[in-house]
DNA sequence: GTCTATATCATGATAGAC
DNA sequence: GTCTATCATGATATAGAC
């Protein structure tokens, strides 16, 4: 019975792709290290994905679909364009943390590359669902009027750029650690009502 | 006199190179590819540059110099934080569409997969001095007093997404006409005294 | 469905003439 | 220093037994 059906070896392949891919690269990961690192062989691979864009493809549509569930439940779970985005640079933070692979690749790794018929990461619907974020933060007052592109990436630029500096090994402390800071920053670059926390009044 | 000194024989390699790999990326340019679009011959690009990293290699070095002078320049033609930023991010955008080639290939390029030797881009001296500008301006009582990593990331972070989602084709104007937009965000997040624009004032 | 063994071929790199 | 012709490696992908 060694040519049983596993129903793991798809998930089994994927995980190992998931660490070799960010962790040194798709191009510099052959198929053969894959096989190696899931413990099957590359007839099984080959014939469950294909080739080896396969194995990204899949990967890819797991890691995005998880990504987009995580974003809608955030911002399902609050009224407000201001706590929708705390939660949601929360989430992200503690996603780093837990699961740096994970957010290596989805953040980090030039799809582009590799998967040449999908779609540029920014138009990717969890980018979507916080350019809306926004729209309707705007339309309720709590954001100031502004270009939506600059308002989303001004809310959420600082946090991003936090992520990546976390993973490539800049920032010492765990990104939660810093929750407060970083989506303050972001919240008053849009806010349409700044909080005044220890201004010297000056002339009026 | 067929093998005459070529003295831009680098130029025009370098120059090919940037050009293949900030379209199509590194691993998907081959040798070959570079020669034919450089018009040399394989073996002297072997005899100058010794492999294909040593053509990233010199790439890197040129296009990394340039934007390191650039920003020295940005930065020693103004005293305050505030105006140093804002040069610098209206420096960032207008090359950003001079040359987005070479934007492409200093910011979104992955580096660490193809020069393993390199440091990481954020250890790189541009962001070093990035990250000294925000230290001046908190010991000058112009920024807020923040993680130097945060504040940093905060100011800059809204901008690099701008360039980023630009040279993805997800912004349609050039980036300047953001400038205003981009660059007031960034420096409310982290700006000491607030420029109060259309706020009602609530209680005192 | 899973496996081993093999085919194919493009790539990075070299040799050596001029 | 520049070139052409060639090599050698290792990658993706396939064939076919079980």
């Amino acid at each position: 019975m060694l040519a049983a059906v596993r129903p793991d070896l798809r998930a089994r392949v994927v995980d190992a792709a998931l660490d070799l891919f960010s962790g040194q690269g798709y191009f510099n990961t052959s198929v053969h290290e894959i096989v190696r690192a899931a413990g099957v062989s590359i007839g099984s691979i080959y014939h469950h994905f294909g080739d080896k864009e396969g194995i990204a493809r899949a990967l890819h549509a797991h890691l995005g679909g998880r990504m987009a569930q995580m974003v809608e439940d955030a911002v399902a779970r609050h009224d407000t364009c201001r706590e929708q985005s705390r939660e949601l640079v929360a989430r992200l933070f503690a996603m780093t943390e837990a699961e740096p692979r994970t957010m290596a690749f989805l953040f980090y790794a030039r799809h582009r590359e590799f998967l040449p018929d999908e779609p540029p990461v920014c138009s990717s619907r969890p980018f979507v669902l916080l350019r809306e974020l926004v729209e309707r933060g705007m339309a309720r007052g709590e954001v100031r009027r502004l270009d939506v592109l600059v308002a989303s990436s001004s809310l959420f630029g600082g946090a991003f750029r936090m992520i990546a500096s976390r993973l490539d090994g800049i920032v010492p402390e765990p990104l939660p650690v810093y929750l407060d800071e970083v989506w303050g920053c972001g919240w008053r670059a849009v806010a349409a009502d700044i909080p005044q926390p220890s201004r010297r009044r000056k002339s009026a």
